[in-house]
DNA sequence: GCGTTTGTTCAAAAAAGTTTGAACAAATGA
DNA sequence: TCATTTGTTCAAACTTTTTTGAACAAACGC
């Protein structure tokens, strides 16, 4: 777990990135900030980099501003793209595509519900149907009692968790 | 990244442990819980133990019905007493120290909130203010404005994610 | 004091997760 | 057609995180 607040390296610059200042700095926050989510690193990196661009970036501009390879860049971005937190910018005559960041927080918070928080949701919710029929199993009536308020309880923190989702967007809505 | 919903092993289930049926189910749910919020696989398990069992255990019982080492289990539930996820029961004459879960969701979501996600808004916020100073530097109009438009977005994600925590923590109290 | 039980610590081992880079495919245009 | 540019894939290399286990300390009873 991150948990002791030790050594602080601060090891966060990398050798083979041309980032400075400002832009150092931000894609420092975002990598933080994924990690909380408990995204990789690159993600933060590269969103970052395409957070404080004042015009939309090639992959090539990211591997070269971040210093990672090209398989990173391309894993990476499309992370981005299924979280909805990066888009490609269409309709400039080139081949090469352009991308540049969601940065509505409506549209990311909302992107990383539907790909990372409801899925476990909905799996959760099948093992705990499963769950109440081994509970009713039980011989012995008071163990069965016990488990099964156990997996009652289990099952509200379920559905709660699945009621304050929306409102979590709604009050994040722009 | 869990990405891919791949190969499925499922393997979940371990070689030198004791759990049967509902108890296995259990652990499988909190550590598949525990997974998405960025914690070790140990913590899910230990508190799943705890979580089903009709009486309060003790650190050797967690070890001989996960398989786990006497380090991992003690080490776990460290981490889960400073969650306030687990506590310690007091006031039975033995040496011997037992606990058990605490249930409340209230309680559990409190304690992430404060072991896990308030330090990294806080350590967020001096970056975030130092990043004002940077944008602040830069000496092309048209760019700082758009570097400052940038940071002032931050800084408000960061201030709507502070406000949101507290009413999370009121819309999931008991 | 001494042996035993209970629990903690932390360096090393193992596991899990991430990144790389070379091979490949698709698109483009000469 | 062929060379070039752009991007993807995925096994292997690397990094980070977690777990183990042996050494240690503290509490207890005899």
């Amino acid at each position: 777990m991150g948990w002791d607040m030790p050594p602080m390296p601060e090891r966060e610059s990398e050798s083979t990135s041309s980032l400075e200042g400002l832009e150092r700095q931000i894609v420092d926050v975002f990598v933080d900030g994924v990690k909380v989510l408990g995204l990789p690193r690159s993600i933060g990196e590269i969103y970052g980099v395409l957070f404080i661009s004042p015009t939309p970036l090639a992959l090539d501009d990211l591997v070269e501003k971040l210093g990672i390879s090209k398989g990173s860049a391309s894993q990476g971005l499309r992370a981005l793209k299924t979280l909805g937190a990066v888009r490609e910018v269409e309709g400039n005559g080139e081949r090469r595509a352009y991308f540049e960041p969601a940065v509505e927080l409506k549209r990311l918070v909302g992107g990383f519900i539907r790909e990372q928080v409801r899925p476990h949701i909905e799996s959760g919710k099948k093992k705990i149907s499963k769950l109440a029929d081994a509970a009713r199993e039980e011989q012995d009536p008071v163990r069965r009692a016990f488990f099964q308020e156990r997996v009652e309880r289990i099952d509200n923190w379920t559905r709660r968790g699945g009621l304050v989702l929306p409102l979590l967007q709604r009050i994040l809505g722009e």
